[in-house]
DNA sequence: GTGAAAGCGCTAACAC
DNA sequence: GTGTTAGCGCTTTCAC
């Protein structure tokens, strides 16, 4: 293993020199640099970085914090954090919540206890005030769900925007009756894209209906989804327009259409939202926002990474989506 | 931050003894250690991970080289690995290599130049020999795919009974018309379930027909295996029974099925492997081979974890599998 | 059974 | 602009 001071003998230099190059230290002589750049590279010297960490006090770790990342939007999200990570030669620990905020709390513990530089939470809810005590103190950023009213650094889409950009199209195509089927989560994802429903609805002079809203599970399964896909389509008045907070329950709701002998999109237009399923193996392809979740990942760290190098910061980054229109919405018949 | 020297202090005796109780050194009495565990807990120390990674020469990092960790079946193993590397106080560097051998070989590198301490890959050709090299050197296990002839522990399931078990469901439910959609991939797990399926028909008397064998993509997409299963049926003399590699490729057959007007499972079973993708989404329900992912990716952890620390093995661990039978499959009619 | 002390490879004050 | 050196927190040899 060759160290810092192989580097120095090769190059007629002392340690400290060699470190300054390491570290792009202005103040040294470029004719020095030169040589000690090429001695580092005839001996392929590799700084070890548990020295260097033991002496910055780092640890080159991030925590990166999802309810399970079997999940294929969290798993798209992590494949973005983890390149980015690696790239900048930071490591992951990841852990799994379950969505349990006892887990959560276990998880930015290892903060506490020095495990980890800084955390990427994939999902948190609205109102989860405890974490201000944590982001006082730890670098921490919020990919794609975060706390309202804590000022953490985050990244997501505008997932109020995004509604309305549905909306909008839904109610062009002529849909009057437009249900959505939301979640029981406290996500703020999920209370945005509420908000765009219903402010939508009231700017074109229609009447909010409580029994249009239905909800599935928090964790948008495509069973509850089928099941508030029922409850919407068996009532009176039944809905021409279904707006789903997600894919997998958008493919309840067609699911429950078919068997209800309810035509999409002829008879129901029903729009998705992710675009990170798999919704074109079966007809109609599901239109739906789609939304960059690579990117959310990787510019989530890159924020982390400013605020462990650079301290503070509380930068609010808003990538957008796509509208992606398939083949479940058309106009009303 | 509490170190190592306040613990001694606490306990009134010296370092050297508060790190043989750390590392569970037999040779420390039993009063002493009681004394310097409670100083511990009463300082709530945390040993600097970074400063016994220098003096170790250790990492604590693994590596963990996927193709693809988006795709379920490695966000199912990956899950696996992250819990246990967590547990015992592992990071992980993932590394996507999209199946290209030189991004493989790069982030094998990364075992030189000491950024990890081992390595887990979860999928590499049959005949990758090459990798020889950094398995002599490193700890390195293979984790559901494997190259052959080359003495590395492994864990996976055992793809050549399970593809047996397929099989004599299938004859047993009375077909003789038996296909295959295989995949054009290089991999142990594609190889064997082809031999089972070869195997089987032999031992049953039953002739091989080479145009009964048809080929998805490499990673099994739903395109490709509708395409293969397209042409498995609508050739003269079509099978009544067809063996997917993967339950997407299954799922495409359905379709094709359905696109032809061929009743699944009346006129032609279906059968997958995997059980990772959601298939009870849509009638017929797949039946199909369950892979333990989870544990296969806990335990491929552990042996890494008893190579690094306890030295070379070449533990080869086999799980078991399920055979879940749901709609896709009946006897023949 | 326990302690003293060297040293892992690096960074950063401080000196020149 | 460069060198000398202390020291980050831990493990481990060598004494006793």
């Amino acid at each position: 293993m060759t160290t810092i001071s192989d580097v120095a003998k090769e190059a007629n230099v002392s340690v400290a020199t060699v470190s300054r190059v390491l570290n792009n230290h202005s103040s040294v002589r470029p004719e020095t640099y030169e040589r000690v750049y090429k001695a580092i590279e005839k001996l392929s010297f590799e700084p070890n970085m548990s020295a260097r960490n033991l002496r910055r006090n780092e640890t080159r770790v991030i925590l990166i914090v999802a309810p399970n990342i079997t999940n294929p939007y969290y798993a798209h999200i992590l494949s973005g954090i983890g390149d980015a990570a690696s790239e900048y030669g930071y490591s992951a620990l990841i852990f799994n919540t379950n969505g349990e905020e006892t887990r959560e709390k276990e998880s930015l513990d290892m903060l506490k206890k020095k495990k980890a530089d800084g955390a990427i939470l994939l999902s948190i809810d609205i109102d989860s005030l405890w974490l201000k005590e944590y982001a006082d103190k730890y670098p921490i950023v919020h990919c794609s769900e975060y706390t309202k009213d804590l000022n953490i650094p985050k990244v997501s889409i505008d997932n109020y925007k995004a509604s309305l950009d549905v909306m909008e199209y839904i109610i062009s195509l002529g849909h009057k009756r437009i249900a959505t089927i939301t979640s029981s989560n406290n996500y703020i994802s999920t209370h945005e894209r509420l908000e765009g429903y219903k402010d939508s609805l009231e700017k074109h002079g229609i009447n909010l209906k409580e029994d249009y809203i239905a909800s599935a599970n928090a964790d948008y399964s495509f069973k509850s989804g089928k099941a508030a896909a029922y409850k919407l389509l068996q009532g009176e008045n039944r809905p021409t327009a279904i707006f789903c907070i997600s894919d997998t329950i958008a493919l309840g709701a067609i699911i429950a259409a078919k068997e209800l002998g309810i035509k999409v999109p002829e008879d129901l237009t029903i729009i998705g939202f992710d675009d990170v399923d798999d919704t074109t193996m079966f007809h109609p392809y599901i239109t739906t926002i789609s939304q960059p979740c690579y990117d959310i990942g990787r510019e989530a760290f890159k924020i982390l990474f400013g605020i462990i190098n650079k301290g503070k910061d509380n930068k609010k980054v808003v990538l957008p989506h796509k509208f992606i229109i398939r083949e479940s919405s058309a106009p009303i018949s």
